[in-house]
DNA sequence: TCGGCCATGAAACATTTGTTGCACGAACTG
DNA sequence: CAGTTCGTGCAACAAATGTTTCATGGCCGA
């Protein structure tokens, strides 16, 4: 009875419509309108909102080939599914597998990471990314851990605004950096508990230079967020484990990165593309195949 | 809104997650990892997907503040329900205008990539730890944007293995670090589409040197997943915005480096505590205060 | 006009749905 | 160790769902 269907649910049904029932054809029209209540709502619902019998959806299931209105609202459901990524029924298997000590310790990271996530204030981060937009020289700052942090921030303001961002020490020693600092431009120093010496040093003679300082930190406490402009916090210890999480702290570098670049309008994406063009020149990339 | 802040039922559910009973957790899990399904099976199918008790559903929806398990997959139905007369691509333009588009840019990423950490598998990343576990050596290699999860792992990982890990290429060319491969060591390669030739070369030089091949990818079909005895995926693209998001990859690493430490027992919390000292006696952080 | 046909709505049907009461066992408390 | 709470699976429950049946009414050909 399931047909290999060589086309959409939907498609089948505005082939068929022409040639039903007045009745049908209104649900019909309906339900190709609707098909996310379609596969949502009860039928029940659906009839009275269009004003119908709940019979007359029955019967335009079967009138287009399935076996009643469940079936076509399966077919319904399988089509608008998202992200084609895997099937129903192998996604479940993986987090099953039983009460594993190494396992629990995972699924509880992700699970406090997670929620870490939600409870970082958007707000100060897109204005830190007009900040970042208006700056004439950026500086990122990041020592130990956080300097992972550091770089993938450099690189993603990197990819369209080459000139203008780098990381303080990446050519030197940092104290050749700090005497470079002037105002207009703008300093972001990572870091969380314990704060290390170096990072608060940065965000002192960043402060002093008249230097907008930006601090990504756990806590507004944080040493080099005193006179920061913008603190934007994240959780670090919120994570069961041993180390402190840079979950936070990479998803928030990453919006800055994002916001920035939405605010530099055609002229980043135009600069951007233009990196990519080089990079894909210099064949640094394995070419797409079928 | 008389709330100060409104979450998505996802984004509650996500935040209570952690505070739950153990098969709540394992049932809410399951319904942000399959959130599409939630909406559109019948309790009773899902619970037999999970391996659940049809009645946890009803009692994970009371457990976040609501009246029952429909009234959940309502609010669930209507946060993913696309909006009316409009595609997609429109919606996402005409959200990014108002006043408020910078922000409402950061909470929708952060948003993703909190769903997308809770979609990652545990397992995998629990097999790989015991893999690095029962190395001689550890290799880590990742470039461009990737380069920062390398180095965050490679950090980790020494702060309680000091002198059996390092970064492809951290001491010199990659060519003279290909050579030094051998069975019974680990190599860690990172990378995600597109993939960098260099990553590939990595990959294909530890397969044929017999070492454990361990891929943190964003598909099973990268190039450098080719043969590796462990695979460990995340989402690069599932967060809006212009570049992949490596949230995922960090917490994988994260995840990685912290049940490879518990597996070390107490060799490696003492290990760890021997740095610690160092660094205090060097003193590189600054000292707390009450 | 009659008789067959089909579309249609209302009601009765068997199933499936979400929910809740209950019992058992583990974990915690005094 | 007893007493309590809490988490959990099972089974029965009422409500809802999709389906079917049946009666009605309009339409067309004889």
């Amino acid at each position: 009875m399931a047909e290999p269907a060589k086309f959409s649910p939907l498609s089948e049904l505005r082939i068929a419509l022409p040639s039903l029932p007045m009745r049908l054809q209104e649900v019909g029209r309906f339900v190709a309108a609707n098909d996310y209540d379609a596969t949502t709502r009860s039928m029940r619902d659906l009839a009275a909102v269009a004003g119908a019998d709940p019979a007359a959806f029955t019967r335009l299931a079967k009138a287009i080939g399935y076996s009643g209105w469940d079936e076509l609202r399966a077919a319904l459901t399988e089509a608008r599914r998202p992200s084609q990524l895997a099937p129903f029924s192998v996604r479940a298997k993986s987090r099953r597998h039983g009460p594993n000590a190494d396992v629990a310790l995972v699924t509880d990271k992700f699970d406090a990471e997670s929620a870490g996530l939600l409870r970082i204030p958007a707000q100060p981060i897109a204005e830190a990314a007009r900040a970042l937009h208006v700056a004439k020289r950026i500086w990122i700052t990041g020592y130990r851990s956080c300097r992972s942090v550091a770089e993938l921030l450099n690189y993603e303001l990197r990819l369209f605004r080459p000139d203008q961002v780098q990381i303080v020490g990446g050519s030197g020693p940092d104290d050749l950096d700090l005497g470079a600092f002037r105002p207009g431009q703008a300093v972001i120093v990572i870091g969380f508990l314990p704060y290390t010496h170096a990072s608060v040093r940065v965000a002192q003679a960043a402060y002093r230079a008249g230097a907008t300082l930006i601090a990504i930190a756990d806590s507004v406490a944080a040493p080099m967020a005193e006179g920061a402009d913008h603190v934007l916090l994240f959780e670090a210890a919120s994570s069961p484990g041993f180390f402190p999480s840079l979950t936070g702290a990479i998803a928030i570098a990453q919006s800055l990165a994002a916001v920035t670049f939405s605010l530099g309008g055609t002229a980043a994406k135009k600069r951007l593309q233009d990196t990519e063009v080089r990079l894909a020149a210099a064949s640094t990339y394995v070419s797409e195949k079928g």
